[in-house]
DNA sequence: AGAGTGGGCCTTTTT
DNA sequence: GGCCCACTCT
């Protein structure tokens, strides 16, 4: 039974010419595309484009924009597609539910939490505060200390989250993925449950809770599953290759009234395996919704044929995908370059001078990205940058809201909001002193009993002389935290209390721009009325991320107009594209990490992101790597075996000048086997030594963990 | 309670 | 190179 006519709503003509603006592929998933669907989108197919317009056609045939749900992986492309269906319509679609499947969630709890444990108000833990309270928990068990180390309490965590999300017992994955901690599964057991316990007493849940909670609420309660599911009309959803069984299965329930549901993405870049992605979501997709249709864009609209011919040949070699073949329209351009640098100081300074050579053709920085495998991989580059004050701007790594003066602040908000968040309440109470890790867990017991912070505050605990001045102190704050006001005012009177700024200047050299950046943070809260909308938007959306070093920036969003390079990890740039991208530390070890030869589908995991970097690039391409890496001892790494997948004839090699002869002989055609030499710190042109094979001649200092990778290739 | 020291460890990706 | 943890001393 469908509920909707879909014909334009009377008295307003469709503005929008779906079938000249879109391609016949494309039109037809906007035109056809009720009941259940599956969009196959290769990389640059326009997925994001016939999402939007998918949603502007069912805005536009009279669905209510609040029964429409769109979800997607991360706030920027959630932004992104609010912002194009904006622009669109001309009309800010107003009710649209569009957010991370995490803000979606946490929405609904906010409205249902009250038939859950939590309640509404709960608080929202993030990852540092989960592994704080895991360590508690671990404490707790008091583990005999003597032999074996028991896993750390992020390890314990990742352990129960992969459990969770893969939905595999704690005993498998163990077993699957950390053979080397199962001799603790009792007590892994323990403390996790111990965890779960310790969420709920606090009223506060961590992200794996938003979708698990939800999930639950929906299966047990008949009457909120019913009135979602008729609510939303139409479920989207977008990059479902990354999406886990828990996520499917709550797309599956929501939608389950209406079965509306159109899916979107590409197995191709199935990129989060490592929080329990299955992939397996998409492969069966069509097997799971009986009389789904599958609809596929093989049009690549982005990249030359040149960059697609790479991309193509290297995810070839994975075996389980749809087979796609891209085609490309955009006309030929150059070849991809392949660039060998002796160390990653002369990787660094080739990317530079290449940027430089760029900017002289007036390029503009901002049409110019660098993508890398792991956020540290940036550290070489980055120096090169800031010598040559070249503008950039950093995705991933250090986030604004989480460092220390920041998430202090934000403590002293949660208390305010929960009572029972224990965490908040440790964080708030270790700045004073005379409270350390001992006495403030038994404040913030004590605290915690407590209806709401205002009672909190009017009660006093059994505490000797100095941590009662420390207690006195944060009824103080809280106090004047508490009649303050709005969000941005509330902050202001914790930034501006006598003790917190005491503490600050007593803790940091700097303590004064922490102050400033503050006074940033209430700045941005000002958007905000509701203290709980405020703290939802900190922990959920952490895109807001500035790097510590750069204070100019510090707690602003980076202005559109503001031209600079983009340093980004892999997995940040998905879905963006750039007319230029240097893909760099492309050597074996770091990208393909040399971990993922461990994980079951590791190293296919790893290719699709090379997939997906390299087909961010419009119409220039760079591969670069460092033939070395160390500090004390200096090895020498392999080429990325991506790039040994590309077939010579489809890159262009460049052979940069060195001045260490040994160096300029090597190149990948002619693999030097990993060796290593002892670094004299006063010989800064280390001496190579090889024999005629090309073996090094002292491979008895080779570490065991070197020789034992070496066998494994 | 908290500063200081020494040893083991690891280098991944995000909400 | 640098982090994190456990342990020790004041």
């Amino acid at each position: 039974m469908r509920e909707f006519v879909l014909t334009p709503t009377p008295g307003s003509a469709p503005k929008i010419d779906y079938k000249g603006e879109l391609n016949d592929e494309q039109y037809a998933v906007v035109e056809n595309g009720d009941g259940p669907c599956l969009v196959l989108a290769g990389a640059g197919s326009g997925k994001t484009r016939t999402v939007t317009y998918r949603v502007a056609w069912l805005l536009e045939h009279g669905v209510p924009p609040d029964r429409i749900l769109l979800l997607t992986f991360t706030n920027k492309a959630a932004r992104e597609m609010l912002t194009r269906v904006e622009a669109l319509l001309k009309t800010f679609p107003q009710g649209l539910w569009t957010g991370t499947f995490h803000s979606i969630s946490n929405r609904l709890l906010r409205m249902y939490g009250d038939r859950t444990p939590f309640g509404r108000d709960f608080s929202i833990l993030d990852e540092e505060d989960a592994n704080d309270l895991m360590k508690l928990c671990i404490k707790e068990r008091k583990i005999a200390v003597t032999g074996e180390r028991f896993p750390s309490a992020s390890v314990v965590r990742s352990v129960g989250s992969y459990a969770i999300n893969a939905r595999l017992s704690i005993a498998e994955v163990l077993q699957s993925r950390h053979p080397a901690i199962e001799i603790w599964q009792d007590d892994i057991v323990a403390v996790l449950s111990a965890y779960g316990t310790a969420k709920v007493q606090q009223k506060a849940m961590d992200f794996d809770d938003l979708l698990v909670k939800l999930l639950e609420l929906l299966k047990s309660d008949d009457d909120l599953r019913q009135k979602l599911g008729n609510k939303f009309a139409y479920v989207l959803v977008d990059e479902f290759q990354d999406t886990n069984v828990i996520q499917a299965e709550l797309v599956d329930l929501l939608s389950g009234v209406n079965r509306n549901l159109l899916v979107v993405g590409d197995d191709a870049q199935s990129i989060y395996s490592f929080r329990a992605a299955e992939i397996k979501n998409i492969l069966d997709f069509p097997k799971h919704y009986e009389g789904a249709q599958v609809f596929r864009l093989v049009v690549n609209y982005r990249s030359t044929p040149e960059i697609l011919a790479v991309a193509n040949a290297v995810i070839k070699n994975n075996t389980e995908q749809f087979s796609k073949d891209l085609q490309a329209v955009v006309p030929s351009g150059d070849k991809p370059l392949m660039v060998p640098a002796s160390d990653e100081r002369q990787e660094a300074q080739y990317v530079m001078q290449q940027i430089l050579q760029l900017m002289d053709e007036d390029v503009k920085l901002g049409k110019i990205a660098v993508l890398f495998r792991a956020a540290f991989h940036s550290q070489a580059l980055e120096f090169e940058l800031m010598r040559n004050n070249i503008p950039y701007e950093y995705r991933g790594g250090l986030k604004f809201f989480e460092r220390a003066h920041v998430k202090d602040a934000i403590a002293h908000l949660r208390i305010l909001r929960n009572v029972k968040d224990g965490m908040a309440w440790m964080r708030a109470l270790q700045i004073q002193p005379g409270m350390g890790l001992a006495t403030a867990n038994k404040t913030a017991n004590f605290a915690g009993v407590s209806e709401d912070a205002q009672s909190a505050i009017a009660s006093y605990p059994a505490l000797g002389a100095k941590a009662a001045q420390g207690w006195r102190n944060t009824v103080e704050i809280l106090g004047a935290m508490l009649v303050a006001g709005s969000p941005a005012h509330t902050l202001r009177a914790f930034s501006a209390s006598d003790s917190y700024k005491k503490y600050l200047e007593a803790e940091y050299p700097n303590a004064r721009e922490r102050i400033e950046d503050l006074e940033q943070f209430a700045l941005f809260a000002e958007q905000y009325d509701k203290l709980g909308d405020f703290l939802d938007a900190v922990t959920l959306t952490g895109d807001f991320g500035v790097r510590l070093e750069d204070p100019e920036q510090t707690g602003r969003r980076t202005e559109q107009n503001e031209d600079k390079l983009i340093l980004s990890t892999i997995h940040q740039a998905k879905g963006l594209e750039w007319d230029n991208v240097f893909i760099i530390h492309l050597a074996e070890g770091a990208f393909p990490h040399s971990r993922a030869y461990a994980e079951a589908n590791g190293l296919a995991e790893e290719r699709r992101l090379f997939y997906v970097a390299a087909t961010r690039a419009r119409q220039r391409l760079y591969f670069t790597y460092p033939v070395t890496t160390g500090f004390e001892n200096i090895e020498i790494r392999q080429p990325s075996q991506f790039l040994d997948e590309i077939p010579r004839e489809l890159i262009e090699e460049v052979r940069l000048r060195t001045s260490m002869p040994a160096w300029s002989a090597y190149s990948s055609a002619s693999r030097v086997p990993a060796y290593r030499k002892q670094h004299n710190p006063y010989d800064d042109e280390p001496t190579i030594v090889l024999d005629a094979s090309g073996e090094p001649t002292n491979p008895k200092q080779m570490p065991a963990s070197f020789l034992r990778n070496i066998e494994d290739l």
